[in-house]
DNA sequence: TGCTTCGATGTTAGCGATACCAGGATCAAC
DNA sequence: GTTGATCCTGGTATCGCTAACATCGAAGCA
């Protein structure tokens, strides 16, 4: 930086000030500075920058994993509307480990970011305990439970499941069975079931359908649906905890030569972009993934300008998709 | 870190020391540094760190988009490799935009990462330019033409579609179309169209049965199918760019009732994990993205310790997938 | 003309760590 | 007892930038 000002023949103080606040120096020396740094190849370091200011124009992010294309939506959301800020993303996956979690979080914290996402897990108190001492901005998102660290974004899962689950049963199906994922660290998934459970119970229908499988993936689906026939044989609907195992047993059915929606209904969580595609279509919740991480990135943003403190909680609800795999009426 | 010093009753060098060198520190003198950095809930600034040290310990990823479970497999690799050995990931997504990867590199340069990756896109040559300027370690991945900026990991993606086309034609298909997407900045899709085309001339069949679809997802190959029957009828086997558009094409014959393997047989690149389970399976290209994302970190570690310079080009190579939608011979 | 006001630039002092060089114990070997 | 090697610890000078304040000339205004 000291070589760009001595060439422009101005203090490197004038250096710093035409590339952070452009309107604060005159056009000509603004031009003479330009011109220097790029004749020497000058890239600001913003890690000298940050120390100074003790502002680093970054924001962590802790995702579980990357192969849920639910996070992904709300990654790009999240990246999207930082980058327009000029803010960058630290990256963390912890795979659903709290240990881990507890160790990213901590490594993130040492490059004193001006905000932390962390997205679909539960949390141990530890982290909970070192986030909040660590005076910064704080965004829990999907679930939308409290306690909070501090912020959050999300929607109920609890809300969502009831409400299809009646759609389902307005529908005609009688014997419902549930593809439940029961991860302990994962709350939305019990949140679900119990939107799911009573949907049920409010019918007079048997609740008791459910098949826990450890997979969240298209062969939890059909270990699911193997798992249900085996106890009702004459179960006509399906409805799964993501759209992944919806899918998967969508093609299970296919493999029997079973007609969807005639033989079984199928419901599903989360409308991935293949719920659309798939025939005949999938009937599923959807979720605003990419709100999500847009919500996430106006708090954290909000937060910066000093400005209002609190605990903002954002609800973005979620919207039941209609499609092919449920019958009329 | 001054604070922790005076608790512990040391200078803040043997702090730095016993969080960074611990071998260096004395075992008692270690303890009560931990003690005095436990109480006084005390994280280390790897922010003034970094600028002491001028090493980062972050790594730059650059991708054009998350919606791919390409990129998502490498960069999951380059994370899980990178955390590892203790360092950080700074993820931007470009959009495939010249312009906004210009942006990308430069804003990651002024972090000073230890080193940049370079996902799946061809690069403006000013960028170029501004990399090998900048003294940090560069990775370029899935293409394997050069010439690069610094190292690169990936494999033959000509060679990978040529062998896909061997193996369809050996399964007797005849009139064999293929679904490209001609992006202009992916010139590995142009190789795999290439190694396609030799697959075709060599058995002396049409290689002009080719649909450029503007879409590389479901409906893509939904389209690509539909321009290819028009051209013709009588098509035997459809051949596409990726996975997700072979997927769209299974699904729209599902929905005329089309047999696969028999009326169609189908093939797609990448080996999606869906591939696997899509009735009746998807023959596909597999492509070891997670390994790319590795062998990525590892030649950036290994420039970290000063070792080899030169230029590392690793080719992993690439596996036919042998699945239901091509008939036997 | 003399005063204030304001916009543009310069000066100084850190931000919180690490690199590098010294210094003082301790210990083995002669 | 002296020497030299080894181990641990401390002092000092940066790393490259920005916050905060100081300065200075040119307006603006009576």
């Amino acid at each position: 930086m000291a070589d760009v000002a001595r060439r422009a023949g101005v203090s490197s103080m004038t250096v710093s000030r035409s590339f952070k606040t452009p309107d604060l120096v005159s056009a000509a020396v603004r031009e003479r500075v330009a011109e220097a740094a790029r004749q020497l190849g000058y890239v600001p370091n913003l890690v000298a920058g940050n120390l100074a200011s003790s502002r680093s124009r970054m924001v962590g992010a802790v995702v579980p994993t990357l192969a849920n294309s639910n996070f992904l939506g709300t990654l790009k959301g999240l990246s999207d509307r930082l980058r327009q800020e000029g803010y960058q993303l630290l990256l963390t996956e912890t795979g659903y480990d709290r240990r881990e979690e507890a160790a990213a979080v901590a490594a993130l914290l040492g490059r004193r970011p001006d905000g932390i996402v962390l997205t679909g897990a539960e949390h141990d108190p530890a982290v909970a305990r070192t986030l909040r001492g660590a005076q910064v901005a704080v965004v829990e998102t999907w679930d939308l439970r409290g306690p909070f660290i501090d912020m959050a974004v999300g929607f109920s899962h609890r809300a969502a499941a009831l409400a299809l689950g009646r759609l389902v049963v307005s529908r005609g199906y009688r014997r419902i069975g549930y593809v439940d994922f029961p991860h302990p660290q994962l709350r939305r998934f019990r949140a679900r079931r119990s939107g799911m459970r009573k949907a049920l119970d409010e019918a007079g229908l048997d609740p008791s359908l459910v098949a826990a499988v450890g997979d969240e993936g298209y062969a939890g689906g059909r270990s699911g649906l193997e798992a249900l026939l085996a106890r009702a044989p004459d179960l006509d609907a399906v409805v799964c905890a993501t759209d992944v195992q919806a899918i998967g047993v969508l093609f299970e059915c296919a493999r029997r030569g079973w007609p969807v929606p005639e033989r079984l209904g199928v419901a599903g969580f989360g409308d991935f972009e293949i719920a659309a595609e798939v025939p005949p279509g999938l009937t599923t919740v959807r979720t605003n993934g990419r709100g999500i991480g847009i919500a996430a990135a106006e708090l954290i943003l909000g937060r910066q300008e000093g400005g209002r403190t609190g605990t903002p909680i954002v609800d973005l609800g979620f919207e039941i998709v209609l499609r092919g795999s449920l019958r009329d009426g």
